[in-house]
DNA sequence: ATGAAAGCGCTAACAT
DNA sequence: ATGTTAGCGCTTTCAT
């Protein structure tokens, strides 16, 4: 086998195989302006048996169009994300958008780092999660002159437009819940995340609203890395052991609350009556634990969809001014751990 | 407010800012050549004053050169699929590669699409999951002249590389285990999916396996859609209804056999004395559940980083010629529920 | 319906 | 240490 230099087939190639220019050759790959069948039937016959795969840089420096749509988001870890990623897949594929994604960690340093790459392939428009960015990336996301949407939160101002929940709102309306069913020993149980600015606002609407009420979260517990079923298990442990007298334990997301319910079952605790139990989030996962866990859905998909639509919409027709915050009502559900009246 | 017009700043903008030519902009902002440390500085000073962005479509086309690594796999739902692409993530950060993510459901026709239209951006490399492709696709992936990696499964002729593990030797070392457990009437619960191939080598090889010792799958269940947890516990149910000699299930996953270990402990069932479960994966889930399920670790991450290491060693050195095809060892993890001898 | 020319914003290669 | 020139492979625009 001799040592085929691999140049990558370009446009002349395609040109010189079907005899025709390959400005002609370029109309029929993007099937733009008038080509006759004849001409259209021998370039795609070239292209093919060549096995031609257009160079999309040129292409994009040359047109000065790329159809990419950024999606910024901490982690793909956690279940929250993949799902808002289906939303804006599912919704971008009625377009010719394609989502390309980066993974912050949760950091913002990462999230400039991530930001800066993404817009230096110049896409058509940005989906980023939150509303915290350091200055340098909110500066960024003004200069770059394209459509940008922050998801999943709505307690902040948008650099452009934002799609989400409250957190706080959610935060509120779960303890409100927790109140009118008669628990008054509330335990509040998380991840060890400063940076989860979401988190962070569930929790400071739910002390509030608790506040109102004469009520104090009666102890706390966080935790940091490993399973989060298995943490959950073992923070419940921990802050019962610590606080026995608490009647209610709310937690920060659901794989921890449903550990929380599994050690509780074990132990054979009355829930809800002796402990009431609440997460956050909606995963697929409670429809099959022994009991389901109280919790309130975050619109995930719903979300991915909605930020997918403003891009599209504002990419076809950049003058078309959407509504800048869209604020999305998360629906609580009570489940089989948190008394309802 | 005067509409203006965002045209995106280009190195020019910054030569003239900075009074220095373009090219010398070019190499600070990409710390190449000499240049002297006053130069470097004005230059730094004038492309953040204006907030210059590189533009890395003109970049790669002059250069001949896209730090890009394409990754193609099924879903990101699954959640084996978050944690390869970390592993990815991970050993890329040491180099100035970085990964994109293609989509592909599962579906032949769309991996050929994505890959496509990843191709055409001319990565430096592209790593896929399986070794099934569509001729076209293959085709495509050889003639792209660049490293291809394909994951996840050792069973078959690779393009180019591969890396991953033999699910039709997994399907049997369980098997084994099984039978040296000394179970006898087996039932096989199942995705619906006949284009999961390494599900499917997996079932090939247990059953393989099994009749080598006279024994045959005495009952199977399918299911596609919903919450994997709660399939696995109605499949459960549904299959010991039907077949209730049964006194083991293999799962093709850890997820609905987590789902059918709940069903089995509320009804009461003694589980691996009188039903032993099994199944595939090793997610981290399993650390919290009232009783560790058995289960095959696929060695997810660690495939990822070593796919990862190859692209890296071929893009630094393309005539570095590595090992075609690495087989990692999946470990056998008894749990509680499959009986040890 | 097809072609020719110009240039998108950078960088390689070669000056100086 | 810095500058100049010539493209990279396409698409836009303007002929024909």
């Amino acid at each position: 086998m001799a040592p085929t230099d691999h140049r990558p087939l370009t446009l002349r190639d395609v040109s010189e195989a079907s005899g025709v220019s390959e400005m002609t050759v370029s109309r029929v790959l993007r099937n733009r302006g008038d080509v006759s069948q004849a001409t259209r039937e021998r370039v795609l016959e070239a292209a093919k048996a060549l096995g031609y795969v257009p160079n999309k840089i040129a292409g994009a420096l040359a047109s000065q169009r790329v159809n990419l749509v950024a999606v910024i988001i901490p982690s793909l870890r956690n279940m929250v994300f993949p799902e808002v990623m289906s939303g804006i897949s599912q919704e971008l594929e009625e377009t010719d958008l394609q989502p390309v994604v980066g993974v912050t960690d949760y950091l913002p340093e990462k999230e400039e780092r991530v930001l800066y790459e993404m817009l230096s392939w110049r896409p058509s428009g940005v989906i980023i999660a939150g509303l915290e960015h350091s200055d340098a990336s909110r500066a960024m996301l003004k200069a770059s002159g394209i459509p940008v949407v922050e998801i999943m939160d709505t307690d902040g101002t948008p650099v452009d437009a934002a799609v989400g929940i409250s957190h706080r709102r959610a935060g509120r309306e779960m303890a409100r819940a927790i109140i009118r069913a008669g628990y008054t020993q509330i335990g509040f149980l998380g991840t060890k995340m400063p940076l989860d600015h979401r988190a962070r606002k569930r929790f400071e609407g739910f002390t509030e609203h608790l506040a109102k009420h004469g009520i104090e979260v009666a102890d706390q517990e966080f935790y940091s890395g490993g399973s989060a079923l298995a943490k959950g298990r073992e923070m419940t442990r921990t802050i019962l052991e610590r606080t026995p007298e608490l009647d209610f334990l709310y937690y920060s997301n659901d794989m921890i609350g449903a550990g929380g319910l599994l050690h509780l079952l074990d132990l054979g605790v009355d829930v809800p009556g002796q402990v009431g139990l609440a997460g956050f989030n909606g995963v697929e996962l409670l429809d099959g634990l022994p009991r389901k866990l109280a919790t309130m859905d975050a619109c995930r998909a719903e979300i991915g969809r909605k930020a997918a639509q403003i891009i599209a919409a504002r990419v076809a027709d950049p003058a078309s001014a959407a509504e800048k915050v869209i604020e999305l009502t998360p629906t609580i559900s009570y489940g089989e751990t948190l008394k309802r009246r």
